[in-house]
Order: C-alpha cells, then sequence, then structure tokens
DNA sequence: GCATTACCCTGAAAGC
DNA sequence: TGCTTTCAGGGTAATG
C-alpha cells in the first residue's frame, strides 16, 4: 500500500532513471483504474521527454515539457517497474511507456484502485487531483501554527483526520497508526480537544515516521516493490501497524485494534491516551 | 457544511 | 484437498 515514504522512494530512484528519456510510444491495457484511463494519453505523451519528476501527496507527477504533465497514483497495489531488457506484461499490466532508448516503464495494478491519467496544463498544481490536496507533512508549512487551528475548527477523530488527504497529503493507515503511537495520543481523540503539547508532539511524530520509513525505502507487506522490484524494510521497524495482540514495545500491554472509518487502527490504549 | 459510510477491485488467508 | 467466504485499503460518491 504505497503511502508518501513509498512514493517518494520511487520518485528518488526514478529521477535517476528515466529523466531526460524520450518517450517513444505507450501501451494501455485499455482496463478502467479508478477511472477509466484516456485512450489519447498516449498521443498527447509520445515525442515528449521526461524533463522532471515530482511528488505530491501520493500522486507521481512526470513533467514532460512544456503543457505535458502525466499523473500516476498507485492506488492499493500499484506498481512501476523499470525494464532494460525483455519483459512479459501479464494480465495486471496497465500501461507501458516505451522510451527511445528501448528502455521501458510498466505500470501494474492488480486491484486497479490507481490512477493514469495526462493533463495539458501550465503547472502541475492546475491538476485538479493536485490542486484539492492537503499540507504536504514534510514541507515546512506542517507545523503548529498551521495545524492547531486547523484541529480546533474539527470535530473529526484524530485518525480520521491523518488520512483525509484535503488536510494533509500523503499519510496512509500505517503511517497515520505509527504516528498517533509515538505521540501518545489515542486514536479516537476529537481534533478540537487536543492540546499544545500534543499538536506539538503529533508535528514530529508524523516527520519522524515518514522520515524514518523513507529511510528504510518505505514498508514492503505485499504490494509495495521498487523501481527495480526490490521491497522495503520499514516493516521491521514498525511499533503497532499490523501487531495487534502483540506486546507493546513500550510497556508491554498488548496492541489493540479497532474499526475506524472502515480502515484496521492499531494502538496502545496504555500509552496513547 | 461537515462527518460518516458504502463501494470499487483482486489476491491472500481463513473457514468449512 | 478444494471450494467459498472474508479481509485488506485509497479515494470518492452517497448518505446522515
Amino acid at each position: 500500500m504505497p503511502e508518501l515514504p513509498e512514493v517518494e522512494t520511487l520518485t528518488r530512484k526514478l529521477r535517476k532513471t528515466v529523466i531526460g528519456k524520450r518517450v517513444s510510444g505507450i501501451w494501455l491495457s485499455g482496463f478502467p483504474l479508478r477511472s477509466p484511463v484516456c485512450g489519447t494519453m498516449a498521443s498527447k505523451l509520445r515525442n515528449r521527454t521526461v524533463c522532471r519528476i515530482l511528488r505530491r501527496g501520493k500522486y507521481l507527477v512526470f513533467e514532460l515539457g512544456p503543457k505535458a504533465f502525466w499523473l500516476v497514483h498507485l492506488g492499493m497495489s500499484g506498481r512501476l517497474l523499470y525494464h532494460s531488457g525483455r519483459f512479459r506484461r501479464n494480465r495486471h499490466t496497465h500501461a507501458v511507456i516505451r522510451f527511445s532508448d528501448t528502455t521501458r516503464l510498466e505500470y501494474r495494478d492488480p486491484r486497479r484502485f490507481g490512477l493514469l491519467a495526462s493533463y495539458e496544463v501550465m503547472r502541475p498544481d492546475q491538476i485538479p487531483e493536485i490542486r484539492s490536496l492537503g499540507k504536504d507533512p514534510l514541507s515546512p508549512g506542517f507545523n503548529v501554527l498551521w495545524l492547531q487551528p486547523v484541529l480546533q475548527n474539527c470535530r473529526q477523530e484524530v485518525k480520521s483526520f491523518l488520512l483525509d488527504q484535503q488536510k494533509i497529503a500523503g499519510l496512509g493507515n500505517i503511517y497515520a497508526c505509527e504516528a498517533l503511537f509515538l505521540a501518545g495520543i489515542h486514536p479516537k481523540r476529537r481534533c478540537f480537544n487536543l492540546d499544545s503539547k500534543e499538536i506539538l508532539a503529533l508535528v514530529g511524530a508524523v516527520r519522524g515516521v515518514l522520515r524514518r520509513a523513507i529511510r528504510h525505502q518505505g514498508t514492503s507487506f505485499s504490494d509495495f516493490i521498487d523501481l527495480e522490484g526490490k521491497p522495503g524494510r520499514n516493516q521491521n521497524y514498525l511499533k503497532v501497524f499490523r501487531r495487534e495482540s502483540e506486546a507493546c514495545l513500550r510497556c508491554g500491554n498488548p496492541i489493540q485494534r479497532i474499526r475506524q472509518g472502515n480502515r484496521s487502527t492499531f494502538f496502545c490504549s496504555e500509552c496513547q491516551k
């Protein structure tokens, strides 16, 4: 399940691999993903050169010259794989970008929750999906000064707040659970009830879990692998996520699991108040 | 207007 | 062993 650290890991590897390459052709499966993939995408991007690759929240944005952007979201199970030799498409391959040097970039997505789209806009922030995103938690603007008034006006449970991409862009279930544990905040606490000390702890915890995960090249349970097919290592460092009934690494009490908004939440009822 | 819920999808795991 | 059911979760439309 690619969240910010996994997409950031991919972005960094893609920059080293495909920047400067010219697209000579695009193959599309024709299957719909989160929404249908527009067939004109291939003609819009053909003969263009990848000049910049950005990450915004969990989105990858490829800039291919003036007024040509390729937007990629990996959803739950999406993968981007780089091939310098021969490879076989499988039933979950939904796009293959062929470069003029014969290397290829393959998009696979078994559950088809991802998104592929092209946009003719001047800047990435004119792409609707990007425009609606909230604050990037690794940006300087993600701080107590910004977060405190936002939380004060919000009645949501803090875990649901952290998953809301229109508020904070890039956190998913794994890192929301981990950040709340690190900050010592119960996931069902209402946002407006958090005090300034807790908000300060939350800002630090969110940044901390994301930076650590990027250092470990992302978290891999079953889905995430990088450009060369290698898994991340951060699953070995998680404190609560998918550790139901196991001992809390801080106090020894069993980790609990509850359902919140159709998602599993893992937490320690002793350490998180 | 805001918060919550249901739905899309397929592979893996659990249950029978 | 093999079939059926359940679960996982990101984003969004529908509902409360």
